[in-house]
DNA sequence: AATATTTTTTAGCCTTGTCTAAATTTTTAT
DNA sequence: ATAAAAATTTAGACAAGGCTAAAAAATATT
């Protein structure tokens, strides 16, 4: 039952199944930018993969994962996010120097090694970016996320995911003290730049883009005191 | 200057330095038979790794790592050592179960990670199978190493290695209740056959077959007590 | 020393995953 | 509704790594 797949294979899988988050139907061109190759390369693939009945593939008109394809991307994102977990916890690394490094071990196969890397780990909910870890069954934990952008005035919450994970962003919330965990209370916000001035527990205040204030997810602190 | 080279490339450079142990120059036959390989292939790489100065290479008259290609393979031999001790120290694999797994470890290539999980484990010296880890400058800590074979009677020594590591002889010796560290004394030395009974230390006596009894690796017992 | 056997290499072919250039289909804009 | 633009696919090529069958070299045997 447990056929091996190509870390290549194994890399669309998990492209189309992060595509398919935003868009139902997921492009030969987006694709090919997700995976920094060109359009013919991923045309040839899918036919591939289509033939290994993992996705649903019609000519011109996109491409969606089957159960099957979605339960083997959904493998690999839970060993990715188990590993991320590794290094940071474990290892020491910075949160963001993580993601290429876990984009290789992702590939190892062996299944007991993932899941008593997991029970090694305590289980953990999430990565150190905040996403959710599947479990042994591929269910994801979903936890309330919206951005601070979204947040009222004066509310509190709890920073626990990232939309935009690129490098820079993850610098630049490393360099203003933010991290997955950080309380913050919304204390202005400017219309002219939708720029959004928090209070961070604990730390003096600091000002953030619109851009930042729209990729960083909260979930609201529970009000039981007071 | 840290060049990366292909799966395959490593468990070709690993596969002669292993060989080269036993016998200076390499054959292209012996090669095949470790990498499960067909002879014809062999040659094939053995060019390319030529081209790249990894090996000094003449036709028909066998080959020998340089300088770099040791390094490259040091580093390997470094990387599935530390996995293994990893899986067996932190996920509780059996030694058995390992080696398989550590065959897809050793090629993830950030050189941070290795220097980590090396320090997370605590500089460990060897493996689950007692063969040494080589430091971060590739040198391998030599240990005192004979056959149990070679034991004169009423020898005291603790087993510190294997040199059969096949998943037959390790089944054998968890069977017997035989580890790394595992005590022993030698009891009887039976001519007919060449096998050896042994007393393990708060146990049973055992009685190990010639073939064992060679490839199980000891070394004596410090005798500071009387 | 000559022949038989074994080892190693060469030659040609295959698969996987990728690419470029050209052709085709779909979408957008007039 | 049709032309222009964009997206996608096809065709043909290539590199890496491996295979089989046949040729060549080295080694062993008589």
């Amino acid at each position: 039952m447990p056929v091996k797949y190509s870390s290549s294979k194994e890399n669309y899988l998990k492209a189309i199944f992060h595509l398919q988050q935003e868009q139902e139907n997921v492009t030969t061109n987006a694709l090919a930018e997700a995976l920094q190759t060109k359009p013919a390369s991923v045309t040839d693939m899918l036919k591939k993969l289509k033939s290994q009945k993992l996705l649903q593939y019609e000519k011109y008109y996109g491409v969606k994962l089957t159960t099957e394809g979605k339960r083997i991307a959904i493998q690999i994102v839970r060993k990715h996010r188990l590993w991320e977990y590794f290094l940071v916890e474990k290892l020491h690394f910075g949160w963001e120097e993580v993601h290429e490094i876990a984009e290789e071990l992702e590939h190892i196969s062996s299944k007991k090694l993932v899941d008593q890397l997991e029970m090694f780990l305590g289980f953990p909910q999430s990565d150190p970016h905040g996403d959710p870890i599947p479990d042994i069954n591929g269910k994801m934990p979903s936890l309330q996320q919206l951005a601070v952008s979204d947040l009222p005035l004066n509310s509190l919450a709890t920073v626990n995911g990232i939309s935009d994970q690129s490098q820079d962003m993850l610098e630049l919330l490393k360099h203003k003290n933010i991290q997955i965990g950080t309380r913050l209370e919304v204390k202005k916000k400017f219309g002219v730049d939708g720029s959004i001035e928090l209070k961070l527990k604990n730390q003096l205040a600091v000002t953030v883009s619109e851009h930042v204030a729209k990729n960083l997810l909260v979930s609201y602190d529970n009000k039981n005191k007071s």
